[in-house]
DNA sequence: TCAGGATATAGATGGCTGTCAATATGTTGG
DNA sequence: CCAACATATTGACAGCCATCTATATCCTGA
C-alpha cells in the first residue's frame, strides 16, 4: 500500500482522484498529466491492486474513485504505528 | 516518506522501533534481520532522512527512535485523502 | 457491420535501489 | 597508543519498475 503511493506521479493521481467528490474519468486524469495513456493506465492498476481506487465503467470511459476501505487500512496502519498518547492527538 | 515505508525491510524495521517503549540499539536491529549490517545502516538513513526516526549515540552505540513529528505528518497527509466524514470515523 | 475512439496489454529499455563485500571512521578498554 | 568493536561509507551489481511505442480489446454511433 505504501509501495502504491511511494511513486510521485501515483501518488499525484490518487490525490487528483481523493479530491473529487465525484468519480473522475480516467481521460480526464490523461489530461491533467504529461506522461504518456498507457502509463496512467498502468498507474490505476497499481492503486486499484492495492486496493485504495475502485473502478466502474460506463460504456467506454472508466471511472475512478477511491476506496475508503483503503484509505481506512493506511489509516489504521499508521495509528498503529504511534504511541497511544500521540495516536489521541487530533 | 511513503517511499521510505515502500520497501518491506525498512517497513519491519520502522515498525520494530516504533513497538519500543525506548530507543533501540542498532546492534539489536542488525541482529534481528537477515540482511547485513551495511544494508541495516542505509535504512536506517533513508528513514532518518524521511524524518521518521531519530538518532542518538551513547558511545559506540546507536540508538534510533521514532520522529513523532514525521508520524504525524504522515497522518496528517492521510487525512488529507479522507472525506470529512470519514476522517471523523475512529 | 464498420469506423473511430477510450482504455488495457505487451514488450522493450533506462534508471533507480536494495543488497553485499570491503573498507573507513569513530570509540572505548587496557 | 593500540586492539577490538560498533557503525557508516563506498563501489559494484542484479533485479525491479516507471516509462515509452505499438498493438489489442472493447464499446458506440452511424
Amino acid at each position: 500500500m505504501h509501495k502504491a503511493l511511494s511513486d510521485s506521479t501515483r501518488f499525484e493521481i490518487f490525490r487528483l482522484v481523493a479530491a473529487q467528490s465525484a468519480p473522475i474519468c480516467a481521460c480526464d486524469i490523461v489530461d491533467r498529466f504529461q506522461v504518456s495513456q498507457p502509463t496512467i493506465s498502468h498507474h490505476m492498476k497499481v492503486l486499484r491492486d492495492a486496493g485504495l481506487i475502485t473502478v466502474s465503467r460506463r460504456g467506454v470511459w472508466a471511472y475512478y474513485a477511491v476506496d475508503p476501505r483503503g484509505l481506512e487500512v493506511l489509516r489504521d496502519t499508521i495509528n498503529a504505528l504511534m504511541p497511544v498518547q500521540l495516536a489521541a492527538t487530533r
